[in-house]
Formats: C-alpha cells, sequence, structure tokens
DNA sequence: TGCCCTTACGAAGAGCGTAAGGATG
DNA sequence: CATCCTTACGCTCTTCGTAAGGGCA
C-alpha cells in the first residue's frame, strides 16, 4: 500500500469527485480512477459510489476516513520528527527570471506538501548570475535555460520549451523582445539579423501583459500563449521560425542537503505533467494577480 | 512511501542484518538495500550504521521506529475493519496433489500475512475432482497442471516447470513413478511405452523421501531435486527426455469475493521469486518437516 | 448532449534480481 | 579472507497519460 493511494481517496473524499481531485493532485483523472480501484481492491471494499454527479462513500469507504487520515498524519509526524534533528540549513533553490512561472511556484507548494517541514530559500535572478553562485556553492540547485558544465555540477535536461512568435490581432506594434537567455538570443540575431526591439524585457509575463493590453508582437512559450491564440485574441506570426528552449536542473555534486533528492524528484514529476487547467483555463486573472 | 519500505525496515531492525531482513521477506539483498535507501531519502536521514558484522539504527533510526510500526498497524487495522462487516465466507483455494509443496504453503502463508483476517479455506486433491468443485461453484480459485477451458472460468498460465529423470547414485531400483497430471501421464507413454513402474505416488516429495532412502528412479521437478543433483546423492538418467509441466491459476469469474485479486497477485509475485535459500539449503530437513 | 467515470493501450519509470566490487574486522 | 553491504546493469512489471466508450440526468 502506498500512502499515494490514501492522499488521492482523503482528496476525492474532500472534493466529491475524481475530476477534482486529478486537479488538485495535478495528475490525470484516469490515474485518480487506478488509484482508487487498487485501494479497493486491496482493501477487498467497494470506497465510492459512482453517479453523474460525483462519487460518494460506501459505509466501507466512511469507515476507512479515519484510518487513511491516521496514516498520512503518522507519516507526516514521522517526517517531522526525522527533519527536526537535521541540518538547519535551508535549501537553496535557484531559478532563472523566466522559469520562475509556472515551474518554480509549482516546484515549491509540491515541495511544501511533501516534505512540510523543509527549510527552502527561493532566489528568482539572471541565469549566469545563479551559474555563478551554484560554482560558489552558494546554491543548491538550480533551473535554467543555460546548462554550464563544470566538474562539480550536475546537469540535467529537464525539458524543451517551444518559442513561438505572436502578435496582437489587430495592432502587431510594438516588437517587444523578451531575453530569453544566451542560447536564444544567439539564434534570434541569426534569424532576425537587422531587427531592433522597441521594448525590451527579461520577464515573459510582462511582455505578454503588455501585448495584450497595447498590442505588439513577441516570442513566447507557446503553451503559455495557447488560450489567447485559441481565443482569438493572439495570432501567430506567419513564417516566423519556431525556436526550442531547453530547461536544465543543475545540482552541485558536493550538496549532501538531505533533500536535495526529493526536490530533483519532485521537479521531475511535475514537467512530466500537462498543461494545469487552471494555467491556462483562466488566463485573465493569471496576468493580474502578478 | 510504500508501507513495504516500512515492514522492510522493521524487519532490518528486529533481524539486525540486511541478509536475514531479505531472507524473511523472501527478496534479495539488493532489494533490501533499495529499499532503505528510498526510505533514507526520503526521510532525509540515515537510518542504519552498516558494518561487517550487521547493521545498527541510527539516533534517527531509533526515533522512526515507532512511527514505522504505527504506520504498520494502522493499515493492519484499516484491513481488520474493512473485511469485517464484508461477506463473512471463506475464499475456498484448492490445489493439485503435485502443486501443495512449496507453492500453495507459502502461498497460504503470504496470504494470511498480507490479509491477517481472511478467512480461507485450502484444499488438495485430485485435479480433475478440484476442477469440478470450480464448475460447480464450490471452489473458487486453483492451482492445477491441468487446465479446463470453460465460459465460465478465467485461466492463467501461471509457470512452466520442468520435470526431470534422476536415479539414486547407487541403486537405479525400482522405479518411482509419480502422478503428474494426465498431460504428463500421456507424454510419458508416449516416451516409455513398454514401461512399468514398480512403485506409484501420486507424492512428489513421496517418491523423491523413498528414492532417497531406498534408492530408485523417477521423475521429479528440477527445481526441488537441484540441491541432491549438487550434493551427488542423485543424478541425471542420461538420455532420458524431460517434461514441462505446466501449472495454471483458474478462478471463477462469477466470484467475487472482495480478496480474489489479492489472492491472484499474491500467487504472481510468488512463483517469479527464485527459490528461496530455505527450500534448497536444508533438503534433509525439508523431507523429514513433511 | 454534457458530465463523470471506465476501459484499452502504448510509453516511461520503478522495482527487483544477477553479477561483481568495496569495506571492515 | 569471510561477511556484509553497495554499485552496475538488464529485465519485467507497474504506473501514468491519451484516446475512446458507457451510463445517467
Amino acid at each position: 500500500m502506498d500512502l499515494n493511494l490514501a492522499r488521492t481517496f482523503l482528496t476525492v473524499v474532500y472534493g466529491g469527485s475524481f475530476v477534482l481531485a486529478a486537479e488538485r493532485l495535478c495528475v490525470s483523472q484516469t490515474t485518480v480512477t487506478a488509484r482508487i480501484k487498487s485501494l479497493e481492491e486491496q482493501l477487498g471494499a467497494q470506497l465510492f459510489v459512482r453517479s453523474a454527479s460525483g462519487s460518494s462513500l460506501t459505509p466501507a469507504g466512511e469507515r476507512f476516513v479515519p484510518h487513511a487520515q491516521q496514516l498520512l498524519a503518522t507519516w507526516q509526524d514521522a517526517l517531522r520528527n526525522m527533519s527536526a534533528c537535521e541540518r538547519k540549513e535551508p535549501l537553496r533553490i535557484g531559478a532563472e527570471t523566466g522559469l520562475w512561472q509556472p515551474w518554480l511556484t509549482r516546484w515549491l507548494s509540491w515541495l511544501k506538501l511533501e516534505q512540510p517541514d523543509l527549510h527552502m530559500q527561493a532566489r528568482v535572478g539572471q541565469g549566469s548570475m545563479l551559474l555563478d553562485q551554484m560554482e560558489n556553492g552558494t546554491l543548491d540547485i538550480l533551473l535554467s535555460h543555460q546548462a554550464r558544465y563544470r566538474p562539480a555540477l550536475h546537469v540535467r535536461l529537464l525539458m524543451e520549451e517551444t518559442l513561438v512568435q505572436v502578435r496582437h490581432v489587430e495592432n502587431p506594434e510594438p516588437h517587444i523582445q523578451t531575453d530569453w537567455g544566451e542560447a536564444f538570443r544567439q539564434q534570434f540575431e541569426l534569424a532576425f539579423p537587422a531587427q531592433h526591439a522597441q521594448i525590451e524585457t527579461n520577464v515573459g509575463q510582462l511582455a505578454l501583459q503588455l501585448l495584450l493590453e497595447q498590442g505588439g508582437t513577441g516570442y513566447f512559450r507557446s503553451q503559455v500563449v495557447a488560450p489567447w491564440l485559441a481565443s482569438g485574441q493572439l495570432m501567430r506570426v506567419a513564417g516566423a521560425p519556431e525556436f526550442s528552449l531547453p530547461v536544465y536542473v543543475m545540482t552541485r555534486k558536493a550538496c549532501n542537503h538531505p533533500q536535495l533528492q526529493t526536490a530533483l524528484h519532485g521537479i521531475g514529476q511535475l514537467v512530466r505533467q500537462p498543461p494545469h487547467p487552471h494555467d491556462s483555463a483562466v488566463p485573465a486573472s493569471d496576468i493580474t494577480h502578478e
């Protein structure tokens, strides 16, 4: 029995439906189905009554609730107790400016859920500055678009995002340039040798907000702009090349923080998940929240 | 976190070494290493001090013991509570005579460990009789060398054992014939048309015991006789053909006993494991225990 | 028809065993 | 140098996501 099953069970209980639980747990709905099914088999009893309006507990499910709570509570307790005597030094996590949304934020909340008592320190900044900190030993783990290979560092390619050029439907001006890192800059200058941006920024969300309000053209991560492309507010610029934007996660080999592996595992999980409904379904509020 | 990790942890604690824990859990020793390592990573603390004379708890490990116990106890409690209101009808398990050792015995003890409160009924007998019971609906799950395909039954090939002919090193007489089932009998008569056995039995272990004490020749499962072949008490009969002996597990599709899946899963696990050290290392005592 | 859940299936990852190597008394 | 544990590697099974289907208002 995996404690994930108990957690999934309770999430369904609290939410009242598999769909909602899936969202809260950041997994697909079929995964919730499979987990509940597995739990039901192990317990030898049906836990939920499925209906068109959601799922409600059977008597057996009702009786399992306190046990599930106890299991999770015991585990949390154990985590607390263990980390209590461990080094109090925080796990220092860095992310390049373009990456804190949504990856760093999701990552931190995942970590907080998983290790409630973990002391962590999050920094957002220029890639090269953070890379220096990694080498200094003043940063433990870094999310960046640029990799720097050193004997003391461990580099892993997390994923490849795609940058596409989009424009406001009505007004293609001004040209807004986002600093997506050194590698992108080089590629971009090769593709558009004579182009000079009217506006430059180092935060994608800022550029996007400007573009939506004032009009303009610029490069953005395809996942991020997908909802506006769908709604017709933005459109792809015909003929503009796409760029690939790798994301690396780096760690110091010398870092022996006990939760380093946990953190690495967590970010690995997150990037494999599809864009969360919340992230794309309510684009307007996403922007205003910044 | 999987509860297996907690169970493994406690087994190591009680036994004092990874090797011993591996034996008790019927897994390889590297598996124990991996599980403990995983647990240590999730807890962010080292649990054992490894030494040449075994493993002892670190302070952190010491503190984790009660939590691990609590986790397992809670889960056992949940199982008890769930099955308490379930049908009281026992899960009826059958096995053909040749299969109760070692498979049925291991299976039952695994089930008892996994589902302490499961009410079960074990029957050993002639394959055809048990097959009839399956069709009658008076048996839920059956381990047999013969398959019978019926719409109401679900058949799965569990594994293929190999029968080899062996003889006592000094004395090849008498010829002892074990009834390994219908399929084997047919194959055997094809291979040895004129042969008539001096002694017939329907229990392999009985034949083996006779053969070891009195001398003789006969067909046995290769895994079972391996230790005596190695020790030189027995030898293969040159030129004698090998026979393949399939093992099927059958279930009634109509059976909705809540623990049926658990049981199926368990036997699937067991057959994938190598012959347990105990089973082959101490052949003499194995025999006398019967 | 829309919502909620299940089934089928392929791909990625986890778990486990074998074989070989390091440490420690 | 024997015992106990770890590492490396390959295989298998599990798990998860995508796509498609069923039941119920």
